[in-house]
DNA sequence: GAAACGGGCGCCGTC
DNA sequence: CGCCCGTTTC
């Protein structure tokens, strides 16, 4: 049952209107997530809207899941029914149902940033482009811009050579990308945008079906998101923004303030409701964040208030050097926690992730638990990486990226020799690295054909095993578990792949896919569209999952301990105390945003997200003197300090700047190198079930196969043996037709011969 | 073909 | 400083 007593009157007019296009202003700390959860469950509760009615976009899959769950506290509904998820998670879902429509292989695979980069870079090696000319970071933010604006290559116009080069190259990484079955991020939602602009059917059903759409954090949606909004909205549909343009920080991923201004114009007219009041600070916090936010121009407008009353000053300190700002900071925490505050509610905020190495340092050697959030992310290691490779070959063999990444990992002997000649090949051919294996000859061409043995062995073995169980063979097949045995300081990577399996396992029970192999095409019980049924596996969910989720990594449930995180990565989150480190010229506001057209602005409103993360008491600080590139350089102080009024400020050292500070008690340097390095046991079980027989061949009517024998079929053409199965007559080879695919073929029926 | 070595450059933020 | 990439050496 809902409760409106419990909201105030804006939230209240918010929670309940009736209009079509509502644009609430949501200031920080104004009960946003409230006022949109309400709104679902009003929705349901009035039968406004049926759960099935409902499109949510959240910025984060954390703040997807706390929607799901706080609703579902108010009302007892399905909620699995409800279509609430990130813009990516959400077109992800569509394409899946749509593949075939949408020009993509069922089994499509999604490239994160690094894995776009070697995609790109690929393409500028085949085409023997200089690569001091064109960088491939900078065609990676070409391709995103253009994409991000809803431009294909035949839509932008050159202004000059440099910039045909650039759009030529967009359109051949684009044609790599489709001949792959892979799509990057901003593919996932101009693919999806496309697919609602062009088939009316599809685009008609959902708009039939989301009545009512939810935008959270809209003041960062970029123009096509903006688009593909407002094509689910069509003619009829209801769109309820959330969004506070003071806290725009993410431009540089193509996020547009404009959207805002120009649905407040076009849409919502009359309809802003401004949420002013914030639960969260203390007036201190409060007035300071106002008041450095005051100095931006063009601002949509609104003051926050509380009545929470003036709670403590800032406390402002500048240190000499980095490393004493991390102990000053490690100190102060330690007495918080002393305090009896709990780790938990304890963050330090950074500019740059770069930052966190020093306070990590402190916290480690003080044996403060800590979490260090960002940075390189579970899914983003290196062994996570190889071995979702190996899933993602598993599912589409096509997906070269994933092939190069492992082909030769354990080391198997296969050189760049051997991979320049297949690349060529399959350029020839026009077809996927290992569907060009055929087209091979020699030792080279036996291992490559290994290699795709076993990987379509493990195909066959996935349509039998879980998908956690397949995880493990995969680790144990290919060698990784064996070459992280035997590497130095290797456990760690073989814990991180037993957390690997952990998740997936936790993943099909979450997903309800503990009975089905991971292969097997489930109907999908979140879904109950009967029109455009979802048909995936474990595999294809979890490979979505580990792409598009990779960056929320939570705090495992219960850990307490003090979250070091960047800025960006605070957004949405609140703490009792927050530190705020590197407010120095350059750092903070960061030197190369000041560069771009309001990129000052942009750093203004990054601080005062920075500013009203805490809810009882705030620390500014920075250092004199600060490790960059390895070498040390002095700061200046940062202006934002200058820019909050002196009445919210104690300034813990002298405000003139004097280099003469020293800390007494430095950093244990030797706690910090000998620290205890856990040494475990090997978590794996040995002795896994190897399918493949790669043994010295099958003898079948004079003729000998070998796994890696050329042979030549009437239809098929020339093709290379993969894998045997079985012996004499009954002996089933697995074969890769140059440019075909893979045939399994009964060797005493079928004619083929050995070349 | 693989491991070891060394030069050069980058760290702003991320679904 | 530490990562990435190209080169050397076995």
């Amino acid at each position: 049952m809902i409760n409106l007593e419990e909201l105030n009157p804006e939230q209240r007019t918010a929670v309940t209107t009736d209009e079509r296009y509502v644009l609430v202003l949501a200031g920080a700390g104004s009960g946003k997530t409230k006022v949109l959860t309400t709104r679902m469950a009003w929705l349901i509760e009035q039968g406004i809207a049926s759960p099935g009615g409902i499109l949510a976009v959240t910025f984060t899959n954390k703040a997807a899941k706390e929607m799901l769950s706080r609703l579902s506290l108010q009302l007892p509904i399905n909620t699995r029914a409800m279509w609430v998820g990130t813009f990516h998670g959400l077109c992800n879902r569509m394409l899946r149902s749509h593949y075939h429509d949408a020009r993509l292989p069922q089994s499509f695979q999604i490239m994160d940033m690094q894995d776009q980069l070697s995609s790109i870079k690929r393409v500028l090696k085949l085409f023997n482009i200089d690569t001091e000319k064109y960088p491939p970071k900078e065609i990676q933010s070409f391709i995103n811009n253009a994409k991000e604006k809803g431009a294909r290559p035949s839509d932008l116009a050159p202004v000059d050579p440099m910039e045909a080069q650039s759009i030529e190259l967009y359109h051949l990484y684009q044609q790599q990308c489709d001949k792959e079955g892979v799509v990057d991020f901003p593919e996932l939602l101009l693919r999806c945008y496309e697919l609602l602009r062009d088939h009316p059917a599809i685009r008609e059903h959902y708009q039939r079906r989301f009545k009512h759409i939810l935008i959270d954090e809209f003041q960062d949606t970029n123009n096509l998101q903006y688009k593909w909004l407002r094509i689910l909205a069509g003619e009829q549909n209801c769109i309820f923004a959330v969004g506070d343009d003071d806290q725009s920080i993410y431009s540089f991923r193509g996020a547009n303030v404009g959207n805002m201004e120009e649905f407040a114009r076009q849409y919502a007219q009359g309809n802003i409701i401004r949420l002013e009041q914030n639960y969260r600070s203390y007036n201190h916090i409060l007035h300071s964040a106002n008041a450095l936010i005051a100095e931006n121009k063009d601002r949509l407008g609104k003051n926050l208030w509380t009545d929470r009353g003036h709670g403590e000053p800032l406390r402002v300190n500048e240190l000499s050097t980095d490393r004493e700002e991390a102990q000053w900071i490690l100190e102060e925490a330690k007495s918080l926690i002393n305090e009896g505050v709990d780790r938990k509610e304890i963050a330090v905020l950074y500019r740059s992730n770069a930052q966190s190495r020093a306070i990590e340092h402190a916290f480690f050697s003080a044996g403060i638990p800590y979490r260090v959030y960002g940075g390189l992310r579970f899914f983003e290691r290196q062994e996570v990486k190889h071995v979702l490779a190996y899933l993602r070959l598993i599912n589409n063999l096509d997906d070269d990226n994933s092939f190069l990444r492992v082909v030769n990992f354990p080391a198997r002997g296969i050189g760049a020799r051997t991979l320049e000649n297949l690349t060529d090949a399959a350029q020839k051919i026009g077809c996927s690295l290992a569907l060009a294996i055929g087209a091979l000859n020699g030792a080279s061409a036996t291992k490559l054909a290994q290699f795709v043995g076993m990987i379509m062995t493990l195909k066959e073995t996935a349509k039998v095993l879980t998908l956690p169980d397949l995880i493990q063979q995969v680790i144990h097949d290919t060698g990784i578990e064996t070459f992280y045995q035997n590497e130095r300081e290797g456990e760690e990577r073989l814990e991180n792949l037993q957390e690997l399996v952990n998740a997936a396992q936790t993943f099909c029970i979450e997903e309800s896919f503990e009975s089905s192999s991971a292969l097997e095409k489930v109907t999908i019980a979140a879904n109950d569209d009967q029109a455009f049924p979802e048909q995936l596996s474990a595999l294809d969910m979890f490979l979505s999952y580990a792409s598009l989720e990779a960056g929320d990594n939570q705090a495992k449930y219960g850990e307490d301990a003090v979250q070091l995180m960047t800025v960006h990565a605070a957004k949405g989150l609140e703490f009792k105390v927050v530190f705020v480190a590197g407010l120095e010229e350059g750092l903070f506001p960061h030197e190369n945003s000041l560069k771009t057209h309001g990129g000052l602005e942009e750093e203004r409103r990054l601080m005062y997200v920075a500013i009203t993360r805490a809810k009882e008491r705030l620390y500014l600080s920075g250092a004199h003197e600060r490790m960059l590139y390895g070498r040390s350089a002095y700061t200046t102080r940062s202006q934002f300090l200058e820019q909050i009024p002196d009445e919210h400020m104690k300034w813990l050292c002298p405000k003139t700047r004097s280099y003469s500070y020293s800390q007494a008690n430095r950093v244990d340097t030797d706690a910090w190198q000998s620290a205890p390095t856990t040494t475990r046991k090997n978590p794996f079980q040995k002795g896994t079930s190897n399918l493949s027989s790669m043994g010295s061949g099958v003898q079948v009517k004079d003729q000998l196969f070998k796994v890696g024998s050329n042979v030549r079929h009437a239809k098929f053409g020339d093709g290379v043996i993969i894998n045997l199965i079985g012996q004499g007559i009954e002996a089933q080879a697995l074969i890769m037709f140059k440019g075909v695919g893979v045939k399994t073929l009964a060797l005493g029926v079928a004619k083929l011969e050995v070349i």
